[in-house]
DNA sequence: TTGAAAGCGCTAACAG
DNA sequence: CTGTTAGCGCTTTCAA
C-alpha cells in the first residue's frame, strides 16, 4: 500500500492539513514544516493519490480522446498534437479507440463521463447519425469537441480540415493539367467529411466550365473489395476511361492503387492520380503520389485549445467555434504529366 | 454537476445501499427494487462516478502504458494489442507518450501511480540506465512489464523479440545468397535490443565461418545526420563497398535509405539490403525492402497477459517471465538477387 | 501559521 | 432483502 498523506503528516509531526498546504502551495506554511513535509515524501516515496484528490475537489485534470484507429498515420499525428497541447495546458489526456465501430463509442463515451474527465476530444467512427436521445445525452454531459469526421446531428465545436476547399484544390491541379475526364473515388458518403471533398470536386469541375460525368463518380468505401469493383468497372475500357484520379482519403486510396496494379494500369504512365492523405513515407513510395497534406498536429493541438475554451467559457457561454484548416496540396510523380 | 448515487437513492426510493448492490449485482436485491432503480438510472442518466468507487475499493481496472512515439507504426500496433487485450480483461489502458525522453518517461511513470493504476507497460524511451534509486523506487511501486526496449538495471517481467535469432536469421539470408561482405547498421547501442541484433549478425557471420570486419559495423543512431555520415563514409568507394547492408531498426533504416539514395547507390542493383521491422506500406515501396516483420500487435496483447499474472500473483510470488517470441522475414526485391 | 473536522460519492459490513 | 453507517485520502473551511 502507498504511503497516505495521514501517515506522512505524522512522520513529518505536522497535520495533515499543513502537508495538502505544502503541497498545493496555496496557504503560506513556515519554512520549518515545509522542510519536514518535504524530507517526509523524500523519505516515504510519497506519491499524492489522485483519485482522493479528484473526489474531494471534483476536478480530473483529464480530458478524454476517442479516435476509431491509432493505427492510421493520420490519427497517430493528431493524437500526438492533442497530447501535447493538453500536457502544455496542465492536462491529462486519456486516448481511447473505438476500433471504428459506434457502439464501443458509444460505451466509451460512458466510460469518460464515469471517469469524469472535463472534456472529450471526438473523432467519431462515423457511418452513422446520432439519434435524438444520444445527443441529447452527450451533449449534457461533458463538452465535446469533434474533429476531422464531423458527426452528423451532434452540435458542438469542431476543427478540421476546409474539405471542399483542399478537393477543389487538387482538382484543379488536374484541370490545369489539361484533365477533363477525372474520377472521383470517395470513401462512405455517411461521413461528413467525405461529403464536403465530394462537393470539392464539383466545384471544381463546374468552375472550369467541365460536366461532372455520374459515371465518374464512385461511391467507394473503406473497404479493400468495394474499391476495387469500382476501380474494375471504371477501368476495364482503357477507351472509355478517366485520364485522372482523384481518391478523397488515404484508406480508399491505398486501396485503389492497389487494384488498379492489379490490373495494370498504372499512374502516371496510363493515368494521373491524386489522392488526399499522405499514404506512407512518401519518399519511398514509387511513383510518388501528389496529396493533399492536413496539418494533422495542429488539429489535435488546436482542438485541445478549443475543448479548454469551452470547458472554460461554459456550455451555452460562447456561440460554437468551427475552425477550419488550410491543407497543402504535394506535388509528386503521379500527376507530373500533363495530358 | 451528474446525479449521485443518493439522488438516485431518492428518486427510486430505496437506500443508497440498495443501489449499489443492483449496480454491483453482487448482493441479492428484489426484483421490485431493481426495477426502481433501474427506472430512476435511466431518468436521471446516472454513471457512477467511478472515482469515488476507487477510492472507496482500492481498485481502478486501469492499466497505465508508456511509449517512446505513438506515431511510429510499430508502436502504434503494439498499443492496439494492449489495448484489446485491457479490454478482453475488463481493464482500461491509459496510454502516455515520453517522445523518447527518459525525464519526460519518469515523470509520467510517477503519474501512473498517483492515478494508482495496477500495473504498467514499458516501453523505455531507451539509452539511459536506470539509477538504483529509480530502479528501487519503480520496483517498489506498481508491476511493470517491459516491452521491446528492455531497460538496462531494472528487473522486471519482459517480453520481445527473440532480436538476436531474427537478426541471424536475416543476415543468413544474405549469406546464403552469396554475400559475404556485409555490413551492419545499428541504432544507438545503448538499447538492448540493438546490442543483441548486433550479437545476431556477429553470430550469423562466424557460424557460416565468415570474419566480421569492425569497418562493416557501423555504430549509427535514430539521427539522420549520424547515419547519412556513416553512409558516405562506408559506401564512398564502389571498390571496398559492401555487397550487402543489414539495418537493425526500421527509423535508423529509412535514414539509411535517404543516405543512400541520395548518394545514387541504389538496392538491389548496387547493394543488397534487408532491414528489421516494416518500413510502410511495403506494398509501395519500390523496391520492395527485405525484412524481419514483428508481431507487434501479438507482443502488445500478451505484454498485458503477463502483467495481468503479475498483477494476481504479486511481486515475489512467481519467477520472472521473460517471454521471447520470433520474427518472420519477408523477402522482397531488395535482396533478391544473388551474388 | 496550524490543527481539527467535515465531507466529496461510493462500497461493504452489519443489524434488523 | 434492505437501511444505516463507517471510512477510503484528500482539500478546505474554521478556530485557535
Amino acid at each position: 500500500m502507498p504511503p497516505t498523506q495521514k501517515e506522512l503528516a505524522k512522520l513529518a509531526g505536522v497535520s495533515s492539513g499543513t502537508v495538502s498546504n505544502v503541497i498545493s502551495g496555496v496557504t503560506a506554511v513556515s519554512e520549518r514544516s515545509r522542510r519536514k513535509v518535504l524530507d517526509a515524501i523524500k523519505a516515504l516515496n510519497y506519491q499524492p493519490n489522485l483519485i482522493a484528490r479528484s473526489l474531494r475537489t471534483n476536478r480530473t485534470n483529464t480530458l478524454g480522446m476517442v479516435i476509431p484507429d491509432i493505427t492510421v498515420p493520420f490519427f497517430a499525428r493528431v493524437v500526438r498534437g492533442a497530447e501535447s497541447a493538453a500536457r502544455e495546458a496542465g492536462y491529462f489526456l486519456s486516448v481511447l479507440d473505438s476500433e471504428s465501430n459506434h457502439t464501443r463509442e458509444t460505451a466509451i463515451m460512458g466510460v469518460l463521463r464515469s471517469q469524469r474527465v472535463e472534456g472529450v476530444l471526438l473523432v467519431t467512427a462515423g457511418g452513422h447519425k446520432w439519434s435524438e436521445q444520444e445527443s441529447a445525452a452527450l451533449l449534457a454531459g461533458v463538452p465535446i469537441v469533434c474533429l476531422d469526421r464531423l458527426p452528423i446531428g451532434l452540435d458542438v465545436d469542431s476543427i478540421c480540415v476546409d474539405d471542399a476547399r483542399a478537393s477543389e484544390m487538387a482538382v484543379m491541379h488536374l484541370i490545369e493539367r489539361g484533365h477533363r475526364r477525372i474520377a472521383v473515388i470517395t470513401g462512405p458518403l455517411t461521413l461528413q467529411n467525405e461529403k464536403e471533398r465530394l462537393r470539392g470536386y464539383r466545384q471544381a469541375m463546374q468552375r472550369s466550365g467541365l460536366d461532372v460525368d455520374p459515371d465518374l463518380i464512385w461511391k467507394g468505401s473503406f473497404e479493400q473489395e468495394d474499391v476495387a469493383a469500382l476501380c474494375r468497372a471504371g477501368l476495364a475500357n482503357p477507351k472509355s476511361r478517366p485520364t485522372a484520379i482523384f481518391a478523397t482519403n488515404g484508406v480508399t486510396s491505398l486501396a485503389a492503387l492497389r487494384a488498379m496494379y492489379a490490373m495494370r494500369v498504372t499512374t502516371p504512365k496510363d493515368i494521373a492520380y491524386v489522392t488526399f492523405d499522405e499514404l506512407a513515407s512518401e519518399e519511398f513510395f514509387r511513383p510518388g503520389i501528389t496529396s493533399v497534406v492536413q496539418p494533422a498536429y495542429e488539429i489535435g493541438h488546436r482542438a485541445v485549445e478549443v475543448l479548454l475554451r469551452r470547458i472554460a467559457g461554459g456550455a451555452a457561454a460562447r456561440p460554437l467555434e468551427r475552425v477550419r484548416l488550410p491543407a497543402k496540396l504535394i506535388e509528386r510523380e503521379s500527376s507530373s504529366k500533363a495530358l
